[in-house]
DNA sequence: TGAAATGTTGGGGCG
DNA sequence: ACGCCCCAACATTTC
């Protein structure tokens, strides 16, 4: 008997390793592509931006691989796929599942509506090499430290299944004509201003690129990783992020690529960030409130400040410190920003400017193509210190230091901020006053001991 | 996945 | 030769 399903895709991009799709194409299965525009939470800007090229590369990747459409729809996931469940006469939902605090109710929901229906709905793991559910410490609850964390996943690692391989072929539902929409109809580019007119030369987005930039790190990157990644003028990360976050590679498949470095120092310090990202969604599963909520509430009657004016000059990277704004000026032009830049940019932003994590969060919200939800919250949080194995409170970056031991040329500066590239190597870490460049807009040793003061009063 | 303040040590200049 | 001081350089403590 031959069963009609609906592949629900959502940020899982991609061919290979792709649970459901693997899930679907098992049996007796008439496939149906189905993507939906269901902002739960609400996009970024440039997020769209790749979740645009990465749904036109899929488009791209099914049209060629099987000749398949994908159904683009926009709007309320639950009648949309009611409407096209009844309309195709679809026996079967699979999805990859997504855990984002809104999207785990709304599909709680959807999943109970359907099974109602008689409709057969499969969910299955391809975006966590853990899931948070199945990692537990010894009394029972949770993990709130990163350490032990980490620690009790690598003791699971080995019994991770390998990445399944690109279904070699499928059977098609036969849509409608017009059926659903055109990608453009989803206005998730830019329009006045397009501001990314010259991200196609930045970004190469499709399920292949993932794999090549995962290569070329592997191949030419790993081995200095430990040191490398901390200097942001270079490119020794793995650029991964974004490509992560919708799907177009899956963390196992980064995972079992990477085994052949075993036991290199490398290695595990990439695989650790790894972990990174595997705690932030077990935090953000076991505290959905991350994204609003101090998660240390002691955090709660933190006076901040949020000057509107220091915060304007933090975003548009006019602070009057040369790291500082590079990082925020990459930020703004390409979309992405070094990780160690992040920290400092961050540190900044909650400890010398005093304004609420939740301010800078919604601005890298808005501004990185690599924007996650659990990644961001719980990195924000981190470096204010409300959060769980936090940076505590008198971890406080000093721009200047920073500049000088991770751009110690001022490479990096001399890229973001053009204005005083001509300085010396020496004097291009310091503020200093030049035309269109601004003065420094705070007092270092100042704004820290102020912060110092507040922190010390409310930990 | 800091930085600054404070403490300690030891070499060298000097009377 | 010796004690004294200075001050890098490093170590430890504190925030």
């Amino acid at each position: 008997m031959i069963k009609k399903t609906i592949i629900w895709l959502k940020n899982d991009l991609r061919l290979s390793d792709n649970r459901a799709l693997s899930h679907a194409c098992k049996g007796n299965n008439k496939i149906l592509f189905l993507y939906i525009l269901d902002e739960t939470p609400a996009i970024g800007a440039a997020s769209k931006w790749f979740l645009y090229k990465a749904l036109k590369s899929f488009k791209e990747d099914i049209k060629q691989k099987y000749n398949a459409d994908l159904l683009i729809k926009s709007g309320n996931s639950k009648d949309i796929i009611d409407q096209i469940a009844k309309k195709y006469d679809i026996d079967s939902i699979v999805y990859n599942r997504v855990y984002e605090p809104d999207a785990i109710k709304r599909d709680a929901k959807i999943k109970e509506y359907f099974q109602q229906m008689n409709l057969e709905v499969k969910t299955f793991n391809s975006s966590l090499l853990f899931e948070p559910s199945k990692i537990k410490n010894l009394s029972g609850s949770y993990f709130k430290v990163f350490t032990p964390f980490w620690k009790k996943c690598l003791t699971q690692i080995s019994n991770i299944d390998a990445p399944h391989k690109i279904p070699k072929s499928l059977e098609l539902i036969k849509l409608e004509q017009n059926e659903g929409l055109n990608l453009q109809d989803l206005n998730l580019l830019p329009q006045s201003p397009n501001w990314a007119k010259n991200w196609d030369s930045l970004y190469k987005v499709s399920e292949e690129e993932a794999h090549n930039l995962a290569e070329d790190f592997m191949n030419n990157r790993m081995l200095n990783y430990v040191e490398g990644r901390d200097f942001p003028a270079t490119n020794n990360t793995s650029f991964l992020s974004p490509y992560l976050h919708f799907g177009l590679i899956s963390p196992k498949q980064i995972y079992f690529k990477s085994m052949i470095f075993s036991g290199n120092a490398g290695l595990n310090h990439f695989l650790s960030e790894i972990g990174w990202r595997e705690f932030s969604y077990y935090l953000l599963y076991y505290f959905p409130d991350l994204p609003q909520k101090n998660f240390k509430s002691k955090f709660d009657s933190f006076p901040w400040e949020n000057n509107k004016e220091d915060l304007e000059k933090w975003q548009k990277g006019m602070t009057g410190f040369p790291f500082i704004d590079a990082g925020m000026r990459q930020l703004w032009n390409t979309g992405w920003m070094h990780n160690r830049v992040r920290m400092v940019v961050a540190s900044f932003l909650t400890k010398n400017l005093l304004i609420d994590w939740r301010i800078g969060e919604r601005w890298f919200w808005d501004c990185l193509v690599d924007s996650d939800l659990a990644a961001n919250s719980a990195s924000w949080q981190w470096v204010a210190g409300s959060g769980a194995d936090a940076a505590p409170y008198f971890r406080i970056f000093n721009p200047i230091t920073q500049s000088q031991k991770f751009d110690p040329k001022g490479e990096y500066i001399r890229k973001w901020v053009p204005e005083i590239a001509h300085l010396s190597d020496k004097e291009i870490h310091y503020p200093v006053h030049r035309d269109e460049y601004p003065e420094a807009m705070v007092d270092l040793k100042f704004s820290r001991n102020r912060a110092l003061a507040i922190y010390k009063k409310i930990s």
